[in-house]
RNA sequence: GCCGGCGUAGCUCAAUGGUAGAGCACCUGUUUUGUAAACAGGCGGUUGCGGGUUCGAAUCCCAUCGCCGGCUCCA
């Protein structure tokens, strides 16, 4: 496959490190140097610990190596006269594996740049010195082929682009992208904290600003569910074990579940074990069967916002993007095999909904599929239903014209999935919602409804989550919206700003009327000059100030300003009013869009 | 979990072996302000936690917890 003109610099630009690299450090054993989507990055074996000083070095060896302008050639080579150069140069440790990789059958080629000599498929660019832009960035471990089981090694990160100005832009962009991280504007808006040391790590705690966003969203998933047919249930947040030996979970997923509770009844020498909810599908799969099913009652649609737990890797965790206790918008819809295709397919068209509602427009929906050779491993041993499932899902996405990636080998174990992942301000992929086929578990739980025909079946079920969790989802909307949420999110959503004290009585009863109303309003009282709490309210990322000076008292008006318009002059405070409740009222976005940016 | 880096006041940061400091925020007073920072004073730290070295440790060493950048994982 041949490479972009700027992949192929940025290919360049990690062949040039590798000589580089081993110029200055002669010991070192490379495995594998690509181009990725923002840069590229070559992984190095050394005993040595790269340090900060030494891409410092490295970094600027390879500038000396762009000066000398050194042609990449390419050099065609049968496979052992390839072994005879791989050992030649000592780096016979992951390149002769790289080597056997290589298809009987296919070209092997090296390219050479100055002394360097690497086995590579290419394609480069012609001369060195045509990396002129180029910065390197960080040092990471990662392990050989992507394996934990395997020597983890030192990877460094660079980028490289054709202008210098592109390369500013980018690193310009990265400082702009660290303004939005939700993790720095969750803890200057307030919206939540975490408390480490007591509570634990990965566990949020919402504070009132954070909890508003959360209770604003279950309200708009309540009306959406209601008004699409959903029932709401409310279940525990722990159970015993054989729940979950019941369910199958537990074999697969022990790892991640917190540790059990060990409890013994009165004394008695048997323990019971619970755990706490990793997932919300067997407390609901017992609802669906606490009571007796007929067909009429399919397709029986169980909501709820539950909350789980995930004993989530420590190194794993990132601000409210990965975390270990989580609040769902989960449901299971328990449906026949022919109400399949129109309960899935108007899930997908809720999740288009909810897009539309938060201007999300760059999503991928990712349909996985099992691995034949993992039935019975990864995925329940059950060849038939995953075709057939498969099959019906994939039709449904065909037919409702949603573009899709098919991978395979990412299912869940019980069945076929679709996620839809988004990219964060910061350029990370996330799956933010997830659509779940499951055709074994209800059956694992005997759950049954009594057919027209007066014989019993077992349901399909369809797991759902458009709004994925609380957690992530808001901290998506974070960056997403930079922190510049749309009036019905916003926390505050009005700050009425006096000029000076003499309107303070004036504004508290304007306050309270707009309270009275259900806005989620706040007075200035500081007594500082109006720039200054004009400035205040800004930097809180208030929708809407309103300033109140001599003349709005007397007329009983607001001076207003949009946060995301700037000043819109004089009205009535009840015009004003009127207008906020419309756009309250219709989740309204706000006019300047937040952009979120590629990856 | 793994590799590397980093933990100083609510926040952003300073102090490199010798008395822990600044700006912002907060509180008080003065000011009464017309669309992004008025002025003055005050409060605030067992330098993440625990050991060690030293006459003396924020600073050096060990351990631990946490965070950050990646890797692995992600129902």
């Amino acid at each position: 496959m041949p490479m972009s003109p700027l992949e192929e610099l940025r290919h360049s630009g990690s062949h040039i490190l590798a000589t580089a690299v081993l110029r200055l450090f002669p010991d070192a054993k490379l495995d594998i140097g690509p181009p990725t989507e923002t840069g590229f990055y070559y992984d190095i074996d050394l005993d040595h610990k790269f340090t900060a000083d030494d891409l410092v070095k490295i970094e600027a060896e390879m500038k000396k190596i762009a000066d000398e302008n050194q042609p990449f050639l390419r050099k065609e080579v049968s496979r052992e006269e390839a072994v005879a150069i791989i050992k030649e140069r000592g780096q016979e440790r992951y390149k002769l594996g790289r080597l056997a990789d290589i298809p009987e059958g296919e070209k092997i080629s090296f390219y050479q740049n100055g002394e360097f000599m690497d086995l590579c498929a290419g394609t480069h660019v012609r001369y060195s010195s045509k990396l002129k832009a180029f910065k390197l960035l960080s040092i990471a471990g990662a392990y050989h082929r992507g394996d934990e089981k395997n020597k983890q090694l030192q990877r460094i990160y660079g980028t490289a682009f054709p202008t210098k100005e592109e390369l500013a832009q980018y690193l310009e962009n990265l400082e702009l992208a660290k303004a939005r991280d939700h993790r720095r504007l969750g803890k200057e808006l307030q919206l939540f904290t975490f408390d480490t040391e007591d509570v634990g790590p990965g566990l949020p705690l919402w504070l009132p600003k954070g909890t508003v966003i959360i209770e604003e969203l279950e309200k708009l998933a309540k009306e959406t569910e209601f008004a699409a047919g959903y029932q709401r249930v409310r279940t525990p947040h722990i159970a015993r074990e054989s729940l979950y030996l019941t369910s199958g979970h537990l074999p697969y997923y022990a790892d991640s579940m917190f540790p059990p509770m060990e409890l013994s009844d009165d004394g008695k020498e048997q323990t019971q074990r619970y755990y706490l909810k990793a997932m919300n599908c067997p407390h609901h799969h017992k609802l669906f069967g606490a009571l007796p099913r007929s067909y009429r009652d399919l397709p029986l649609r169980m909501a709820e916002y539950g909350t789980c737990y995930r004993y989530e890797q420590s190194g794993e965790l990132l601000g409210l993007m990965r975390v270990r206790s989580m609040q769902m918008n989960d449901a299971h819809i328990y449906c026949t095999e022919e109400q399949f295709a129109a309960e899935f397919k108007a899930v997908n068209e809720m999740y288009l909904k909810y897009f539309s509602i938060f201007g999300l427009g760059k999503y991928q929906m990712r349909f996985s599929t099992h691995d034949p050779a993992k039935l019975g491993q990864k995925f329940v041993n059950e060849p038939e239903l995953w075709k057939k499932t498969e099959d019906m899902v994939r039709q449904v996405l065909v037919e409702s014209g949603i573009n899709f990636v098919e991978v395979p080998n990412e299912a869940a174990f019980y069945g076929p999935k679709i996620d839809v992942q988004v990219w964060s301000a910061i350029g990370r992929e996330f799956t933010i919602a997830t659509n779940q086929v499951d055709f074994a578990v209800p059956r694992k739980f005997n759950l049954e409804y009594i057919t027209p025909q007066n014989t019993k079946a077992t349901p399909l079920c369809i797991h759902r989550a458009p709004l994925g969790t609380h957690e992530r989802f808001i901290g998506f909307l974070i960056e997403h919206f930079a922190g510049d949420f749309p009036v019905w999110l916003a926390p505050e959503q009005v700050r009425l700003v006096p000029i000076s004290d003499k309107q303070l009585d004036h504004g508290r009863a304007l306050a309270a009327r707009f309270h009275a109303e259900g806005i989620r309003v706040t007075l200035d009282e500081h007594s500082d000059k109006l720039g200054a709490k004009i400035r205040r309210a800004e930097l809180d990322k208030v929708p809407y100030t309103l300033v109140i000076g001599q003349k709005e008292a007397e007329a009983n008006s607001v001076s207003v300003r949009s946060r995301a318009r700037g000043d819109e002059g004089v009205i009535t405070a009840d015009a004003y009013l009127a207008k906020l409740r419309t756009e309250v009222a219709t989740r309204a976005l706000p006019e300047k869009k937040a952009a979120s940016p590629k990856p």
